[in-house]
DNA sequence: GCCATTAAATGACGATCATCATATTAGATG
DNA sequence: CATCTAATATGATGATCGTCATTTAATGGC
């Protein structure tokens, strides 16, 4: 139909994003390529025109996935205190957990990511390192640039750990006060 | 046939544990009934003799996977001093990250859990307190219960979190530093 | 050694899966 | 306004999904 240019990359972008949705809330093989073009607005035809594979729209939406809610946690993080209890305050808050879908990839997709391509867990590593960084900035300046490192993976491990246990269990008093083990824990990992 | 009895109990239990096996290697849904029971060594036919719905078979998969892996982590930690760090140890053990269908179930199914049923997750509920038990029993006396009871949780999703950020990324070198952030980590969080 | 019983195998159900070939149609271009 | 082209839709592929009805076969009880 000789769209303007840029229909088809707004397209594009489209598909990742509600993609990167569902894939949160329904996991990578808990979604065809019809639902998740459907959930665009589209049909799932074109989907091939879009993307080499499922696989390449999952690469595609861990990266989008990750990145949106990177920024999302920074943005609440600044209204608790911007250090790392307000990172996990923020992280570990219950409308975190009960909307996997918005939230972030890495909790709700972790062990899945093992398993696939080397393409997705590429992209997956680049953000998961960004997540570290964003943590170390706001460790002490008292420890090593090492220790930070090591901490913030720690810390980061604490926080997913945590959120995945929150909504694992069947017990809506024992997710409550798994979220608040998380947040304390993640502030003692925090301290010189 | 009009077997030995018990012939279908053991078939049953020879058909938990082979699933137990997948689920943690595939996912819940990675994994379709046929290749469930031809890992057991037999054909998709009598499936729904011996359970309800493959939602069944997954629930008590989780109850066998998390009691098996459970179990082995107390001996492994025996080995390496039976407190926290030997506990950590174990569980972040190299050979742990690379063979996800011997190892914990909770790491390995943990974010879809939280979309199965409600008794799946009751069943996965009960194991996972029997872990933090299995934490609080080594923490020092010096803490109260109901912070043991906090600090086993937290040292529970570090150890889980750090064990699947470990399988997910595609950097050996990093892989391992997770690793040893994450024993690092249980440690400090296990001092009084 | 036959019979009754029942565990397990065969095979089929409609639904859905990822993928692709072909047809339609929107809209910028002339 | 008519045309051309590229973006999306329609529809089909064979495979696999969970589930179940029916058949086969093994063996303890007689």
């Amino acid at each position: 139909m000789r769209y303007a240019k840029g229909h088809k990359e707004s397209t594009r972008e489209k598909i990742v994003q509600a993609a990167s949705r569902r894939f949160r809330q329904d996991g990578a093989e808990g979604v065809g390529v019809a639902a998740l073009m459907a959930e665009a607005g589209l049909t799932h035809g074109g989907f091939y025109s879009h993307f080499e594979s499922k696989e390449a729209l999952l690469s595609a939406s861990i990266e989008e996935g990750m990145t949106q809610s990177l920024d999302e946690l920074i943005q609440l993080a600044k209204r608790y205190g911007d250090d790392v209890t307000a990172l996990a305050r923020a992280y570990l808050h219950p409308r975190h957990r009960d909307h996997p879908e918005k939230g972030c990839a890495a909790a709700a997709l972790a062990p899945e990511l093992a398993r696939h391509s080397a393409t997705t867990r590429a992209a997956f590593t680049a953000r998961l390192q960004a997540l570290f960084k964003l943590i170390e900035e706001r460790l002490p300046a008292t420890l090593s640039a090492a220790q930070r490192r090591e901490r913030s993976m720690a810390i980061f491990a604490t926080l997913m750990g945590t959120l995945q246990m929150a909504r694992a269990v069947d017990d809506k008093g024992l997710s409550e006060r798994i979220l608040q083990s998380g947040i304390h824990a993640a502030t003692a990992l925090a301290q010189g």
